[in-house]
DNA sequence: CTAGCCATGTAATCCGTTACATGATTGG
DNA sequence: CCAATCATGTAACGGATTACATGGCTAG
C-alpha cells in the first residue's frame, strides 16, 4: 500500500477553530479572518460555506436555521463534542513544512539582469510594506488589549501577532543591509567602467 | 470594463529566469530548484514542462532536441531576446502581496484547546526545524563561495540567503519568547487551580 | 540483477480565489 | 433613491502537487 495521501485541509481546521471559538456564521468567520488574522491567514467564501457544510455532514457540527423579521436569514452553526476532538487531535500533529514561495526574492535573485535602481526600488517598496505591516500589527494589538473584556485566546493572539512584530523587523534590518549592497554593487559596477574593464584586481 | 484579472504567473517566470542563467533542460530546472533555491522557491515537473512548451509556441525560446548515443535524449531550450525582454519587463514590476498562511501561527492561536506540553512541543518542533535550516542555508552559501568559478548572480545570491538568515534568526528568538510566555501560562493556571479558581487578584 | 540517476511527460486531484447571483435592511 | 452592510451560496478558473507511465544507462 502506498503511503497514505498527504492533505493540507487547514481552511477546515482553521474553520472549525473559529466554531471552536463560539463564531457561528460563515459571514462572520469571513469578517474574523480579515480583522483579525489577516496577518498569518486567509479565508475565502469559497472555502468556509462548503466546509461548514462538509463539517455538518461528518458529525463535526450543528446547524440550525435562525429566521428573524427584519434581518436576512442566517445559518447558524455549533461545535460538536466529536468536532472539538478532531480539532485537538489536529492540533497535536506537527504542522507540514508548507514549501515557501516568495516573488521579491526570486526577482531579486534576477537582479542582475536590470538596472540597479529597479532593483533598489524593488527592496524599497518592499521596505515600506514591511513598515505598514507592522502598523497595522500594531493596530490588532492595541483593539486587543483595549476592552477589558479578555478573551481567553488572547496570550496566544499576543503570541502570533509578536511573531508578525519579530519577523517584520527583521526584514527591514535585512532591506536596510540589501540596499547597501546594492548601491556598493552599482559603484563597483561604474568603476569598471572607468577603469577600462580589463583589470582584475 | 472590469479590471484585467490578475494572475500570478511566478512559475513562468521562475523557469524564464532559470533559461536566462543558461539552465537548458526541465530537469536540470528541477535539480536547480531543489538545490540552490530551495529556500524561497519550488516547482514541480507538472509546472516545468508544460511552461517550457507554452514558452516556446510564444516565441520567449527556442528548442532543439539532441540524441547522444550512450545517453537519454534531452529537450535543450533556450532563451530568446524576447524572452529576454519580458522578463526584464516581469522584474521591474512590484510583486503582488501575497497572502500569507502560517499552519504553525494558526494552531498557536487554538492552542488554549490543547495542554501546555503540547503547546510547547509544537514551538520547540518549530525551533529545531529553524535550525536546519540555517545549518542548510550554510551549506549553500560555502557552496556558494567555494569554487572559484564566480558567478554573475552570486551577489545577488547571497543576499537571497541573508534574507533566510534573518528571518530564521528572528523566528529563533521569537520561539525562546513564546516558550518562555507559555510556561508562565501554564503556572498561572496551576495558581489558580491551587487557589480555588475564584481569586481575581 | 537491481537500485539509482538521467530525462520526459500527462492525468488526476486538490486547493484556493474571483466573479457572479440573490436579496433584505439600514442609514444618509 | 442609493450605498453599505448583512448574509448565503456556486461556477469557473488558475495554480500547484502527486502519482503514474516510460525507458535507457551506470555502478555495485
Amino acid at each position: 500500500m502506498p503511503p497514505p495521501k498527504r492533505r493540507r485541509r487547514g481552511s477546515r481546521y482553521a474553520v472549525l477553530g473559529m466554531l471552536s471559538m463560539g463564531l457561528k456564521t460563515g459571514y462572520a468567520m469571513k469578517k474574523h479572518v480579515e480583522g483579525n488574522l489577516g496577518h498569518y491567514w486567509s479565508e475565502s467564501y469559497g472555502q468556509i460555506y462548503p466546509i461548514l457544510r462538509q463539517l455538518v455532514d461528518e458529525g463535526l457540527a450543528t446547524c440550525t436555521e435562525e429566521r428573524r423579521k427584519g434581518k436576512p436569514m442566517r445559518n447558524l452553526y455549533s461545535i460538536t463534542p466529536s468536532g472539538r476532538k478532531e480539532l485537538r487531535e489536529w492540533l497535536a500533529m506537527p504542522p507540514e513544512p508548507q514549501p515557501q514561495r516568495s516573488e521579491i526574492l526570486l526577482k531579486l535573485s534576477l537582479g542582475n539582469r536590470v538596472s540597479s535602481e529597479t532593483c533598489q526600488k524593488l527592496i524599497r517598496d518592499y521596505r515600506q510594506q514591511c513598515e505598514q505591516d507592522l502598523a497595522y500589527l500594531d493596530d490588532i494589538a492595541s483593539a486587543l488589549r483595549g476592552p477589558g473584556a479578555q478573551h481567553r485566546d488572547q496570550p496566544y493572539w499576543l503570541m502570533t501577532l509578536h511573531h508578525g512584530r519579530a519577523i517584520r523587523e527583521a526584514e527591514l534590518a535585512w532591506c536596510g543591509q540589501t540596499l547597501a549592497h546594492l548601491r556598493r554593487l552599482a559603484t563597483q559596477k561604474k568603476q569598471w567602467k572607468k577603469e577600462g574593464g580589463a583589470s582584475d584586481g
